[in-house]
RNA sequence: CCGGGUGUGGCGAAGUUUGGUAUCGCGCUUGACUGGGGGUCAAGAGGCCGCAGGUUCAAGUCCUGUCACUCGGACCA
């Protein structure tokens, strides 16, 4: 019965009952998104697209203010550039969807539709970088990909996804080492106090690294489902393709060099993991910081004298404060916006009606926990600031006791297989940092690494899997 | 790519076994009354049953192919 009572909105599958049937339930009923006639490729809706607005106007002062610059390269990829780099085809080249003819006129060399733009800025650097005088160079772009995926679900795995993805490019090593821890604890600011998903942030191993670089960071999220997402990564390349492609400069010793260089890439699975970070079986909840809507304002009883206009007055007020306010004056019943804002997971609800009117107060219903406070309007710009606050740093450290209380350690493979069956999460164990153990553990446990985390424990002496001496602490999972 | 499930007004479904006038709920439109948790009443609109072939006097229903969605697996941000 109590159930019952949270439960306001039957719309949307449980997510005890079926998790993936509720992620895509929320979708759908929060208006995130629709299905187009192509398998993978869908409708970023007016309030999704929003929602990435947000996160593009927050990363992008980010990298601004670490002197970054947007710039916007061609979408199409000619085969023999994406061939320079070994590893790099290996890894894109079966998921690559091909343009064949121009116009009628079949092509002398089909072209990639860009998986990612490594290659063309590698080309493009290749003409602008002569001296040591021009580097760093520090680009990002924010362009849409394409990956031919096999199996794709919305914000998770689409064929084509909105991301930026930054390349930079260094004199030293050093530099573009540092560039890419820079930017790796960006993506972790960013996930944690922004989307308050809080996040393990480690270095992928060779195995699950991205093709053609050295080095891959990684910050990794962990699910209402207990499962990871890979939220953000930054790679360091070294000078492997400045080599492949050719790029050098010259140095203060007047010798040539080849430069040093980095990516980095967040993408619209952001707004996946967001939804099942936070969301329950109410639908979305949004973090304050990135929601499109903060406030949301339902009228009561609005046809009565004075109570459309001492709303909008709240709202004014609201507006004023830079608190990204919508009063729905709809002629729907309140009922129905009530369940309707809490699908969009709107962060706070201010209920005004005439009874209130009499006392000068207005009623403010928390989404994440269903509070309802009555509070006075004077001073309701510091109220309402206060609380959106509050539901920010309670979704965090809701999320924070999801990681930690899922996050635990094990000394064999066969004790990962167990736990991982009964309760899922993360299991941590020592490893040898030999990829068959890797490969052993996805056999055996069903796991893969996640990272190598940066704060190492000593769990113990010898791997897991071939009880050969350790050389690292690894975060194994079932991901996304 | 492999295996299971599903495609019928905008959404969710019944009808398919046994071929014979296209059904229901929600939503939508118009109007009135309502309004503090998905309101009530009345009157309307809307579908060549995913797509393409085939069998038949007759196909939503049977056959073949194909596409999409979905769940699980393998692969990947």
């Amino acid at each position: 019965m109590a159930q019952e009572k949270n439960k306001q909105v039957s719309q949307i599958t449980d997510m005890e009952t079926d998790f993936a049937q509720w992620f895509t339930d929320v979708c759908r009923k929060a208006e995130l998104i629709d299905y187009s006639s192509i398998k993978g490729m869908f409708i970023l809706r007016p309030y999704g697209y929003a929602i990435w607005e947000n996160f593009q106007k927050i990363l992008d002062e980010k990298f601004k203010e670490t002197g970054h610059e947007n710039v916007y390269l061609p979408m199409l990829i000619p085969e023999s550039l994406l061939q320079k780099e070994k590893d790099h085809v290996e890894g894109f080249a079966p998921e690559c969807a091909w343009v064949t003819y121009g116009g009628s006129e079949k092509l002398e060399e089909r072209y990639c539709i860009r998986p990612t733009s490594e290659t063309l800025f590698c080309e493009h650097y290749a003409h602008i970088i002569h001296s040591h005088r021009d580097l760093p160079k520090l680009y990002n772009q924010w362009c849409s990909v394409l990956r031919w995926e096999k199996t794709s679900r919305p914000f998770l795995r689409h064929r084509e996804f909105l991301w930026q993805e930054g390349h930079t490019m260094h004199a030293t090593a050093e530099e573009a080492m540092e560039e890419t821890v820079r930017m790796f604890n960006i993506y972790a600011d960013f996930c944690e106090n922004y989307l308050a998903m809080p996040v393990v942030k480690g270095r992928k191993t060779d195995k699950e690294k991205f093709s053609g670089a050295e080095a891959t960071y990684t910050v990794e999220c962990m699910m209402h489902d207990k499962k990871a997402l890979q939220a953000g990564t930054s790679h360091y390349f070294g000078d492997g393709f400045a080599k492949a492609f050719d790029i050098t400069f010259a140095g203060k010793d007047n010798q040539p060099h080849h430069p040093f260089q980095t990516s980095w890439g967040v993408s619209t699975r952001l707004i996946g993991g967001v939804i099942m970070t936070h969301g329950d079986n109410n639908g979305l909840v949004l973090p304050p910081r990135i929601a499109p809507i903060q406030v949301i304002i339902i009228p009561v009883a609005q046809h009565k004298e004075g109570v459309l206009e001492a709303n909008e007055a709240v709202m004014d007020r609201l507006k004023q404060a830079g608190i990204r306010v919508k009063m729905d004056a709809s002629d729907n019943s309140p009922g129905w916006k009530f369940a309707e804002y809490e699908m969009k997971g709107v962060p706070l609800r201010l209920e005004l009606g005439p009874k209130d009117m009499e006392k000068n107060q207005c009623v403010l219903v928390r989404r994440d926990n269903g509070e309802k406070v009555f509070v006075s309007l004077d001073h309701i710009e510091a109220t309402v600031a206060d609380m959106l606050e509050q539901v920010q740093q309670g979704l965090y450290d809701k999320a924070k006791r999801n990681l930690d209380e899922n996050t635990y350690p094990c000394a064999t493979m066969e004790e990962v297989r167990e736990k991982m069956a009964s309760r899922g999460g993360f299991a941590k164990t020592m490893w040898c940092g030999d990829e068959a153990c890797e490969l052993k553990m996805k056999e055996v446990a069903g796991v893969s690494s996640r990272c190598i985390p940066l704060e190492q424990e000593h769990l113990g002496d010898v791997c897991a899997c071939c009880g050969k001496p350790a050389k690292h602490m690894v975060y194994w999972g079932v991901a996304y």
